[in-house]
DNA sequence: CGTTTCCGATTACGGGCGTAAACTGTTTAC
DNA sequence: GTAAACAGTTTACGCCCGTAATCGGAAACG
């Protein structure tokens, strides 16, 4: 699934609310965004032509539902990303993100976490590397 | 500068290479990517329109040089890569692309040592902040 | 009931993009 | 020097996207 960026929005919305009405998505997203009802609403019907969402009718009203996974949506975004701006080299990405992004350090101990279960099973601790280089 | 997906081909090319010749991207580029000649040099006038290449005229022939930075084209699409799809929230992006990447061994070690160098230890020794990205 | 109100569907429109043919001017080969 | 080759410019076209007005049917209100 191929998501512009406007629908990303969109689907972020639903994505992390669930099942919501054309109502709600305008009142939470139409003022933020500056998008008039109409806008909205064709988003919401592009979504569901191109099968990221689905309409169910519920008493008279409709309520959308996302039909594809965030997840899926998100690697085919990021492995598009990779490709197109890194040649699809993971690595230089990640370095650039790192240095560029402003971390916590719980989001650090974090990252150190998922490198070290990456690296065989090793959780060697990467505190004590070299000061300086 | 803002690229589309099919300049950043050609823009990474000319990044890596230096100044080329319309032949040269085309030889470079065009089998690969399944463009006709016609199509690469539209993209190339086309960046040119944007002020991403210039052409300087060497003797009879041009050469398309670039004219923007890759680091702030990076920059930017990075940036727009996170807002869209992470809702600008870096955390959440990096622990996606760490988990979704084949690293190597380097790689891991490369980013461990990024991590420590921004964890509060600000060190006084802050002599690569400048890096080139 | 007829009219207003909602709401989803249809239609619209300009701009960007991928793709490429056609035009034009210059250089080169016969 | 006239034709072929090359290279940059124009024009083209269909699709997606952001943005939105309008249509049409059902519900609600008076």
């Amino acid at each position: 699934m191929q998501l512009s960026d406007a629908e990303w929005i969109v689907m972020n919305l639903i994505w992390d609310s669930g099942p919501t009405e054309a109502s709600d998505v305008i009142a939470a997203l139409g003022a933020d965004n500056g998008w008039s009802d109409a806008t909205v609403k064709t988003m919401l019907h592009r979504l569901v032509k191109k099968g990221a969402l689905t309409t169910e009718q519920i008493g008279k009203k409709y309520r959308y539902t996302v039909a594809v996974r965030r997840s899926a949506c998100v690697r085919k975004a990021s492995r598009s990303f990779l490709d197109v701006v890194f040649g699809g080299d993971a690595a230089p990405a990640l370095l650039h993100l790192v240095k560029t992004s402003k971390l916590s350090e719980d989001d650090l101990d974090q990252l150190r976490e998922l490198l070290d279960s990456k690296s065989g099973a090793k959780t060697k601790n990467s505190k004590n590397k070299g000061s300086k280089e």
